[in-house]
DNA sequence: CTCAATTTGTTCGTATGTATG
DNA sequence: ACATACATACGAACAAATTGA
């Protein structure tokens, strides 16, 4: 019996996908270049300490992804960049989020009426007695890229059932003159996919995702908008210029050239 | 030949991981109250699409963690919430940025003088000819939580050699006031640790991080600081109130109390 | 107190995946 | 490519503890 390696017992997770994981990010952020040949499988035996055949493993992984292209008694090469789909939609400043908002497509599915909110921290105001729960998800060039869980007060769903059946809930309540929005506080954080996310995803059971709350009080103290919004991490990007406050570089929204 | 579930395909992880990754976050977030009985092994199931054993094992996994307690004849209970150490590093403004991280308790890994700079965005301004990497260990109760690759341009570095080798880097910049930095653009992504963050953070090998890229570009359009910085996911949390555009509830700095 | 239902705990057999040398 | 050891996952059957009728 051979004792696995330090890493392995951290994580469990069967090592040439570790190895595999690492390498595709080398790719990605440009450590190992297109066209280059990486190292020989010798020295990536030694650098990460395993089995000629587990580093086999993993580049058969990113040869299936067609990242790289292994050629026998040459090398093994890089021949392309994982596509990655990175949007911003995250926005510093809430008008910009309502703006950006205002154009997603999305696919409802799921709406459940009169339930009660799960669960609101103690900074998020306090909650109305009955909330909607619209689930949806949103896509971009037919991949899903994130998935919505929102809780609207029941009468304020009740009040343009339609829309909110139909459309984004935020730039709706925005409209909605009688209402006014005093706080609108964002958490993000890093989670992972339950069975429903996962599935709506199409990624793997408990992979990462960016997982954004988004909860807005009215002036009487009340949460009016509680949603759990759960980012693919391939599509997610937050960018800011720290000192102009407003979103760096580019469009506010479209696809990434780099 | 059994084909395994479809969700195993997508991502290869152990299932029994990948299982109780789910069942962790349904603790973590609430889903799951402290006392409560979960829901059955036959329930669970069903609802993954899983063998009986294949949920006993994942049990097992948060049993070790304490967060369950299962009992013959009765059900599983939870036992407990596992323990969240989320910071605020992250600020959404630069002054709040330079304060917070003037208190940083830092340890230097590593300092290589006269190398080039990996790479750079387009938006990021343009790099000097060379510059000085530093690499460092942030703590917090012992515990590391983020891991810091900083790029300095070497002249720069040079003029004040010893206050850069032992504190933030960020600071130092700050008082300097022959430098004018005009531009500070962060971006923040979801990554997976490398063999030397994996090692620093203690973490397993390609497990994900909170990735942050802060370059600030100073009035010559050169960029005077380029950092990669790894957070540990579960000390990683940016709130931020839209509408305030100050850091949310609380401190901006310091334990969660939730 | 006994019985039956419920629920977790254990074991076997089989097939495939992972990792080493 | 092969031999070996161990891990993962399934399905099924059975054992043991708890509860309430």
């Amino acid at each position: 019996m051979k004792k696995l390696s330090s890493l392995y017992d951290r994580s469990r997770i069967p090592l040439y996908i570790q190895v595999a994981s690492v390498m595709r990010q080398r790719i990605e952020t440009g450590h190992w270049l297109e066209g280059d040949k990486i190292s020989t499988l010798e020295e990536l035996e030694a650098e990460f300490g395993v089995a000629r055949v587990t580093i086999r493993q993993a580049i058969e992984l990113l040869r299936d992804e067609g990242l790289v292209n292994a050629q026998q008694g040459r090398g093994t090469f890089v021949s392309g960049k994982p596509k990655h789909n990175r949007w911003l939609n995250l926005a510093n400043d809430f008008e910009t989020m309502v703006s950006l908002v205002k154009d997603n497509v999305l696919e409802r599915v799921h709406i459940e009426e009169n339930v009660v909110l799960p669960e609101l921290d103690e900074n998020e105001g306090t909650a109305a007695a009955e909330y909607t729960f619209l689930r949806s998800v949103q896509h971009n060039d037919g991949e899903p890229f994130s998935v919505v869980n929102l809780h609207l007060p029941q009468d304020l769903f009740a009040r343009d059932r339609q829309r909110f059946t139909h459309g984004a809930a935020l730039p709706i309540i925005v409209d909605m003159k009688e209402v006014k929005i005093v706080h609108a506080y964002q958490t993000l954080t890093i989670g992972v996919a339950d069975p429903e996310t996962a599935e709506l995803l199409k990624i793997g059971l408990g992979e990462p995702t960016a997982d954004c709350r988004l909860v807005l009080v009215d002036d009487r103290g009340i949460a009016i908008y509680v949603a759990n919004i759960h980012y693919h991490k391939d599509c997610f990007a937050l960018r800011v210029d720290l000192l102009n406050q407003k979103p760096a570089g580019k469009a506010a929204r479209g696809l990434e050239t780099a």
